[in-house]
DNA sequence: CTGAAAGCGCTTACAG
DNA sequence: CTGAAAGCGCTTACAG
């Protein structure tokens, strides 16, 4: 294997010195168009490829971003992951993401590679738990990071959050059950002491006390399995309930799942609203109403602001919330359905 | 924002040469242990964090790996991206990810920048289409790269393959299928012309021929979409058909949400098996009978084979088959359920 | 618009 | 076991 190309091979070949070669890979403007032309085929001539690693020693600018998430395999942070992913390719830059299955002890490893590895900037949808250390080393090495859909850090001046409108989200879905004549409606799913819980739980909270009714939390992991298992025996658990706005779409398809499996009607007899409006709840039976997030555009608006950060050097706000809106199907006995 | 320290700061620090830091942090034995006690500590104390940059352009082992993605928002890929991951992050690898949405031109957009980024190999889920240029482009890089579940570049010695053995999947599906009664048994999802469908098809194909029955294949997108869309018109369009075997998960579960939206028995009415055995298969109602193919091993197993590949310097097999096992539930009619 | 020189932070022989 | 020197492939002022 002869060794790769560089920037002097192509000097050589095009008859140019290595700073014109330099330039030309920036697309600086004061190289005439000719003689770009003419490096550039020299380049494909001699199949030179570009060498980050070499440029990122001088400039440091590694067209690098580094992307946390806390659970890859869930489809809203896949979506969320992908379409970042996506976006920023789309600007040049390329994505080094990793999962940190919701461990802190494993993100700050992981966050400690990519630094290491000299990311540009790091966007994080943060595990909870013993995180401080880890955002200290990130403000340390002054790398622009932002936290995604979830608060993780209180110092939002430094890193600054943007997530969807949560508490509004599930207000909308509590009272679109209470108008469509809901009697008691439960909250399922969502673990206790997180940010995300507390303002999903608040929107139904406070729709629930403007109609004076009680709320009925059931908590728990935000999985397919704990909708299923408390959908199956939510009959005799939770007799009066008759309605549900659910953590996630997750917790929203295995009640589905568990109710078919019991044989209670969803959509007349029992209405669902799911949150996160993932691809599958228009492809599922019946159809799942849903608070949607736009998650694919907070990713790729994510890519948009961290290279804005990046070019511009001043940080977004401190805290965005993105615009929510319920999708109304027939789960919640909303539509043709009815 | 001062300067990130080097090591010539960490030398000054700990009263040692840069040498002698170079040699501490690639753990080199011919250090002694106090000497590199010191070192660490003085790292520590200033602050110090590794530029693999630097390093790299020296010796080049980058400690990345490139995970070329066809479609990255389908949850089989999903769970094998994660845990492969995962894995090279437990052996001190990261990993640069992207998904090519199944678009040949993008791939070789984003496999272009991993190999600037100098990326010491490549894991591909490669899309279909015109991509030898892309597979040649990276055999000149002379970068250690995988094909992985699907057979796109025939060149087999450089870009090994490692897949299930689908075929043997699909095969004993069907004969499952014929066992339990099925009296006719057709083959829904998956794109012609496509390695993977192929081999798909052909273990149904044969079962078939075994058993003296004629085929019906439904091919298509290999969506929830589709395979609802062809449950829903399929007591038209095909009467005779009580099962199938499906080209994957999402096809079948589209099926399944299809079925119950015309009322439709699944199970024993028609019986139903799926392939790739992601996670929901478990969790959906009834649920879904599934050929296991294990991805998530799959994963772990590839990150083994190409930190494997790169220390030792020799490739792997030029095919590889992972054995795949049928996961019986109820869509199948084939447990409790009956 | 182009060329010669210095330097980014490491690793790698090579002496000691 | 440790130190001095060269060099990896670029970019960046600085002259011309």
């Amino acid at each position: 294997m002869t060794r790769r190309p560089t920037i002097i091979d192509v000097a050589r070949e095009a008859g140019v010195s290595k700073s014109t070669v330099s330039l030309v890979l920036q697309n600086s403007a004061s190289v005439r168009d000719e003689t770009r032309k003419q490096v550039r085929a020299a380049m494909a001539r001699i199949g030179y490829v570009y060498n980050r690693s070499a440029a990122n020693m001088r400039s440091s600018n590694a067209g690098l971003v580094g992307l946390v998430i806390n659970d890859l395999r869930n489809p809203f942070f896949t979506e969320f992951a992908t379409s970042l992913q996506m976006a920023l390719a789309d600007k040049g830059y390329s994505a080094v993401i990793a999962n940190t299955d919701e461990d802190p002890g494993l993100q700050a490893q992981v966050v400690g590679s990519m630094i290491e590895h000299g990311v540009s900037a790091l966007i994080l949808c943060p595990a909870y738990g013993e995180t401080r250390a880890t955002f200290d080393a990130i403000a340390r090495a002054g790398i622009p990071a932002m936290q995604m859909l979830r608060r993780v850090d209180d110092r939002l001046d430094l890193f600054p959050l943007t997530a969807p409108d949560y508490a509004r989200g599930s207000g909308e879905a509590t009272r679109h059950l209470l108008a469509g004549g809901a009697r008691q409606v439960a909250f399922v799913g969502g673990l206790e002491g997180r940010a995300v819980t507390e303002e999903r739980q608040d929107g139904y909270l406070s729709a629930l006390a403007e109609a004076g009714m009680t709320p009925v939390m059931l908590t728990g992991q935000s999985t397919r399995e704990f909708g299923r298992e408390t959908a199956r025996r939510l009959a005799e658990t939770h007799p009066q309930v008759d309605a549900a706005v659910c953590f996630n779409d997750l917790v929203a398809l295995g009640m589905l799942s568990g109710f078919q499996e019991v044989g209670r009607d969803v959509g007349q007899g029992f209405r669902l609203v799911g949150f996160d409006d993932i691809s599958e709840a228009a492809q599922c039976f019946p159809t799942l109403t849903s608070v949607r997030c736009d998650i694919a555009r907070i990713g790729a608006q994510a890519a948009e602001t961290v290279i804005d950060w990046l070019d511009k050097g001043t940080p977004p706000p401190g805290e965005t919330r993105t615009p929510v809106s319920l999708v109304v199907r027939q789960s919640s006995g909303g539509d043709g359905r009815s």
